[in-house]
RNA sequence: GCCUUGGUGGCGGAAUUGGUAGACGCGCUGGAUUCAAAAUCCAGUGAUUGCAAGAUCGUGUGGGUUCGAUUCCCACUCAAGGUACCA
């Protein structure tokens, strides 16, 4: 009996869908075990031979648990919103839904045909109502929700407005946007409603903003930064441009730490694991604040106004010497109050006789900005002068508290209590908001901050404008001007090129009291950190490059080190020159600075991420509804009890005339809600309703991105058909977590890194059992096409006959020996004569040496007209286009020859291999071997259909060992099996066990054949052997094991039996071919007993004949003996 | 630039803790079968050299450790993927 594939496969495929064979249950006394492929996006093009490889990967392992007795999910569904059906439905006024729905139907085919073992039952389209209705449901709970640091967790929004109205939220630790102020509850209960949702959603996990975006005008939507690949959109390569517009966006920063810290808990593949650590880039550092000199007096004219917090820099010497003395010299009311405030004995720190500005205060605690002043007797004078003094440090944001020395002195318990009560009342303003302007800058190297020699501001950052002085003006905005022309492709092409332009404001260094020019560069990015560095040219390259162009001063701050031609980077650099930090190591520096930083109230150690929030609107109609609607113009949700908001109809998925997203063109798109009754009703009905008891309003425009739908699914899976939840309680707390995660690694920054952050959201909400979702992942690597291409001869400007020129083809060693003698021909030139080199001169090869095909230009050619052998089909060929039906070919030995070439797989490359034929042509279980085979899982690896008839000769060999009887009929002997045919099944079984557990699927598949070669040698038709095989394989080839195995006589599905146990015993062995190497090399092997020890072994070896040979008489120096490996002779 | 992964025959790729480099398959060569082809089966196939037995070289390059290195260490180089004036 022949093997016949296609009957066997599809018998068996209509079996499984006919018993659900593979439908798992949330309940079982197996363990359980999740297998998870990342859903596809139905595609109009269907399924090529790449997209299996990873569904046929965790096909085996899960159908391999299953032989191992685990109770397996292993579920399959479509990500079935996106863009290119909107793009379809745009062009052909199709409704997405319907060609969604028609590729879903091919996928499935497809899918089918390859034999998976998928839970159906289980099935989730992310486009369904059904399923869309929880991300909704996830987005409202999101809105709901803000981040609370101590707790660490997302907290119900509930929790803050309660807190807010009875103390304000000064103590509120909480992600939240940056320009939070501080309100008290008296404010916050007498805001407007407004005003509290206005500050609500800058702590909502989810709010709406005015954001800058990547807007991309041919697509008209808003694309995320991974949508993005070189500064063009990733689909279709259109522009994008930064614009501002109201967006939702995901709080996803909040959560920056522990994406981080998760992934060390969980079995990813580092390179992913190093892209999501890239992605969110953490830099630890610290902020520090630098106070900008006025402009007005910053050209060199007057006194300095708001400064440095402490003593004015110019005067600062000789008070200090003033405060020094009074120090030494303090009086009785001093020295008293001194000793109940020093060393931070009320909890926080002050310093005694201290210099702010052009005074000397007695205390002051610099972090709540709070002065105690001791007065001896009130003189008249004095009175008013230190009401000017108390005005003046008031004006800096200073709180001035006075005690007399008999106050002091009677009762200094009273004072104390005066002071802490003040403490306690007083919040600081953060610096530089009312007192002129302060510079934030981010820096991961504070220890390097005396080596500060200027400033570079981001040109787009908000103060330019400010600090910058009149003579400056027409230089900055003239530079502003360029750097806005250029894209930011342009930015990021040209890195070498040094520009920026002076403002003509100076900082002052926070330490030192230095002078810091101030400058602005688009080196500096206005996305990243606060938009400005303090630059230290000595310690980091750009800004040393930056000094020696403008030739600003480069100070150099590292002990014995030589900074004549580069910055110095390395950390390990002694700190030099720098005050209270010389002669620290950089990790000592930063930490002391850190403290002085805060210390003195400007600035503190800080963490920094480079991850964003995540924009979430985009003006697609293809997407999940946004369950918002608008009063007032502010967003509403609606209840969740009228979930799922459904996708309205249009009469055209374009955007609006006036620039609305294309669900502005639906007719039905308002909320009415009215006695808990709410529906979808038409701007017209909506108005003409009575507002009394009425809620609702126009819906949101924007739908959700691509990323919403493909967060959660895999908690879906697990409790598919729920209606009341978004998975039962019973089937979450079953299945938890995704045992083994496999798809591409194209899904680092995108997919995977989202999903990770709704999970630990909903495990935080307590509704899903674990924060990480999947315990392992693999990356399937890519599987890439090889293209084939014909060689086109060009005609060159000889050509002058006038007569249509004809297309020639050249096969391709022709070519290539053409393309070298003319090589030959000029490098031999100057031996020619003159007409041969005016010839030459005149031919378009010599103007464009560098491309080899000058002459010939490579066509891609369909790769179904191309054999193994590289022959093309020069008929089929010439009927594929009518430019080529008349085409003459120049052939080598009769055939055309391609040239080959490994490319991503392409519609436009006609490389695609559909695997529809590769199954008509040699079945399922051929492709599922062979895709397995062709290298490693996670490499990417050229397809090439050539080497499949070997695995398909595998096949009909392991077809033929059950085959024996006569005519080739089934037949199958009871004997018992002999030693060697059990050698052979259980190191099959040792090995197949060994190779699934670490994912080299392409080594089992070379085990089966050399078990099946081995056993068709051996001539092996006994059941005891040929039935564990048939399990062993079926994971791999699930069908015809299904064949066998009912051939065999069972009549229970091969998937339900046990897998075979390897047995030691069989491979047991009781001699070994040593190899005999002389100086490591391996010269002749001799097969000797196990049981011989090394002497013995040694002895039998020194006797070998062929030993002497070799030793042509010497005496060996050692001899190595490793019983049961080698045995190496030295000398 | 940085991070990650990798470099083995004509090709895809094997090779436990360092122990016979090139498993398995493709391709190629020769043979059997056939009127012929397909299919199937058998033999050979890293390079150089030799009639042969054999010898020499050989896992990107150069060095090192070792009785012995594709495997470990150092330096370099090339390729692929990620990322980027990230302060």
């Amino acid at each position: 009996m022949k093997y016949n594939f296609n009957e066997i496969e599809a018998k068996w495929q209509k079996y499984w869908a006919e018993n659900q064979t593979f439908k798992a249950e949330n309940k079982s006394d197996k363990p359980k075990f999740y297998v998870l492929d990342m859903f596809p996006y139905p595609s109009g093009a269907g399924l090529h031979v790449g997209h299996p490889l990873g569904y046929i990967a965790s096909d085996i392992y899960a159908r391999y648990k299953r032989h191992k007795g685990f109770n397996v999910l292993h579920p399959m569904g479509y990500d079935s919103f996106g863009l290119p059906a909107e793009q379809y439905a745009i062009q052909t006024g199709q409704h997405p839904a319907k060609t969604t729905n028609e590729n879903i139907k091919t996928y499935r085919r497809q899918l089918d045909q390859i034999g998976f073992s998928f839970d159906w039952s289980r099935e989730v389209r992310t486009s369904s109502s059904d399923y869309y209705k929880w991300t909704q449901w996830i987005f409202i709970q999101l809105f709901e929700s803000y981040y609370c640091n101590d707790a660490n967790q997302a907290r119900p929004i509930k929790e803050l407005t309660e807190v807010f109205s009875i103390e304000g939220n000064k103590n509120i630790n909480a992600v939240a946007d940056d320009d939070i102020e501080f309100f008290t509850a008296e404010e916050w209960n007498n805001y407007s409603n407004e005003i509290q949702q206005g500050i609500l959603a800058k702590y909502r996990l989810t709010f709406l903003s005015e954001t800058e975006v990547n807007w991309c005008p041919d697509l008209g939507t808003v694309l995320a930064n991974d949508e993005i690949v070189n500064g063009v959109s990733e689909r279709g390569g259109h522009p994008v441009v930064r614009k501002k517009m109201k967006q939702w966006s995901m709080r996803i920063t909040a959560y920056a730490q522990r994406l981080l810290d998760g992934l060390e808990t969980i079995d990813w593949p580092q390179p992913l694991k190093d892209s999501q650590i890239n992605w969110i880039g953490r830099s630890e550092g610290a902020m520090v604040g630098f106070k900008v000199l006025s402009p007005a007096l910053s050209k060199g004219k007057g006194v300095r106004d708001a400064g440095y917090l402490t003593g004015n820099p110019e005067i600062a010497s000789v008070l200090l010497e003033k405060a020094k003395e009074m120090r030494a010299n303090p009086t009785l009311a001093e020295s008293t109050l001194w000793q109940q405030l020093k060393s931070k004995k009320l909890d926080i720190k002050f310093r005694q006789q201290h210099l702010i500005e052009e005074f000397i205060v007695d205390f002051v605690c610099l972090k709540k900005k709070l002065i105690i002043e001791v007065d001896g007797k009130i003189h008249e004078s004095q009175i008013e002068k230190d009401e000017q003094r108390t005005k003046k440090l008031e004006n800096k944001g200073y709180k001035v508290v006075r005690f007399t020395n008999e106050e002091v002195i009677e009762d200094i318990d009273a004072v104390i209590f005066k002071i802490k009560n003040e403490l306690k009342n007083r919040e600081v303003l953060p610096l530089g908001k009312d007192l002129g302007w302060e510079i934030k800058v981010f820096t991961t190297r504070p220890d390097t901050i005396f080596g500060v020699s200027f400033m570079t501001l981001a040109p787009e950052h908000e103060l330019v404008s400010e600090i910058t002085t009149e003579e400056y003006k027409k230089d900055i905005e003239k530079y502003i001007d360029v750097t806005s022309k250029r894209s930011e492709r342009d930015r990021m092409a040209d890195v070498k090129t040094i520009s920026g332009q002076f403002t003509g404001a100076y900082a002052i260094h926070p330490f030192n009291g230095n002078k810091i020019p101030i400058w602005i560069g688009d080196y500096v990015l206005a996305s990243y950190g606060t938009g400005a560095v303090m630059a230290v040219p000595c310690g980091d390259q750009r800004d040393y490059d930056f000094a020696k162009h403008f030739g600003i001063e480069i100070l150099n701050i590292f002990q014995d080190t030589d900074i004549s031609e580069y910055a110095c980077e390395d950390k390990s650099a002694i700190i030099a020159n720098s005050d209270f930090i010389t002669g620290m190591p950089a990790k000592k520096a930063i930490k002391r600075i850190i403290y002085e930083l805060e210390q003195k109230g400007i600035g503190e150690g800080k963490i920094n991420y480079r991850l964003r929030d995540a924009v979430f609107s985009r003006q697609r109609y293809w997407g999940e509804p946004f369950p918002v609607y608008y009063k007032d113009g502010l967003p509403q949700m609606i209840d969740v009890k009228h979930l799922p908001i459904e996708l309205p109809e249009v009469e055209k998925y374009l955007p609006t005339e006036d620039g609305k997203p294309p669900l502005g063109n639906a007719k039905i798109w308002h909320w009415l809600e009215k006695d808990g009754i709410g529906k979808i009703v038409s701007k017209e009905e909506f108005e003409n309703s009575s507002s009394s008891g009425r809620l609702g309003g126009a819906l949101e425009l924007n739908t959700m991105p691509g990323w919403a739908g493909s967060s959660w699914y895999f908690n879906r899976y697990m409790d598919a058909q729920n209606a009341e939840n978004f998975a039962g309680d019973n089937a979450l707390n079953y299945w938890r977590d995704v045992d083994l995660y496999i798809g591409g690694s194209e899904h680092a920054t995108g997919h995977l890194l989202y999903s990770r952050f709704w999970q630990k959201f909903l495990f935080d909400k307590g509704l899903v059992p674990v924060d990480e979702y999947a315990k392992k992942l693999i990356n399937q690597g890519m599987i890439l096409g090889t293209s084939a291409f014909a060689y086109r001869w060009e005609f060159e400007n000889g050509d002058t006959s006038g007569k249509p020129k004809k297309t020639i083809f050249v096969s391709k060693d022709l070519m290539e020996k053409i393309i070298e003698e003319r090589k030959a021909v000029e490098n031999s030139k100057h031996n020619l004569d003159n007409d041969t080199i005016d010839m030459l001169a005149t031919s378009e090869r010599i103007s464009d040496p560098k491309n080899k095909w000058s002459h010939f230009t490579p066509i891609h050619v369909d790769v179904s007209f191309v054999n193994a052998s590289n022959e093309l089909d020069v008929e089929a060929f010439k009927n594929w286009r009518p430019e080529y039906k008349n085409a003459q070919f120049v052939l080598e030995d009769g055939k055309y020859i391609v040239g080959r070439e490994v490319e991503k797989m392409s519609k436009s490359k006609y490389n695609v291999v559909n695997p529809d034929d590769i199954c008509a042509d040699f079945g399922a279980d051929t492709l599922r071997l062979y895709e397995m085979f062709l290298g490693p899982l996670e490499q990417a690896k050229p397809w090439n259909t050539a080497g499949i008839t070997g695995v398909y000769g595998f096949m009909k060999r392991l077809w033929k060992l059950y085959h024996s009887g006569e005519d080739a009929t089934f037949y199958v002997s009871e004997e018992e099996a002999i030693k060697e045919e059990l050698k052979t099944l259980h190191k099959t079984i040792k090995k197949v066990d060994e190779d699934i557990t670490s994912f080299s699927f392409n080594t089992s598949v070379s085990s089966f054949m050399i078990a099946v070669n081995e056993l068709t040698a051996q001539k092996c038709n006994k059941r005891s052997i040929l039935e564990p095989l048939a399990v062993i394989i079926s994971p791999y080839a699930p069908h015809i094991a299904e064949e066998l195995w009912s051939k065999l006589g069972n009549n229970e599905s091969i998937s339900t039996a046990e897998f075979p146990v390897f047995n030691e015993e069989y491979l047991i062995e009781s001699t070994k071919t040593y190899p005999i190497s002389f100086n490591g090399k391996m010269r002749f092997t001799m097969e000797l007993s196990l049981d011989l020890s090394k002497e013995e072994i040694e002895k039998a070896v020194l006797a070998h004949e062929k030993t002497q040979q070799h030793l042509a008489g010497r005496t060996p120096k050692k001899v190595i003996v490793v019983p049961g490996k080698i045995v190496n002779i030295v000398g």
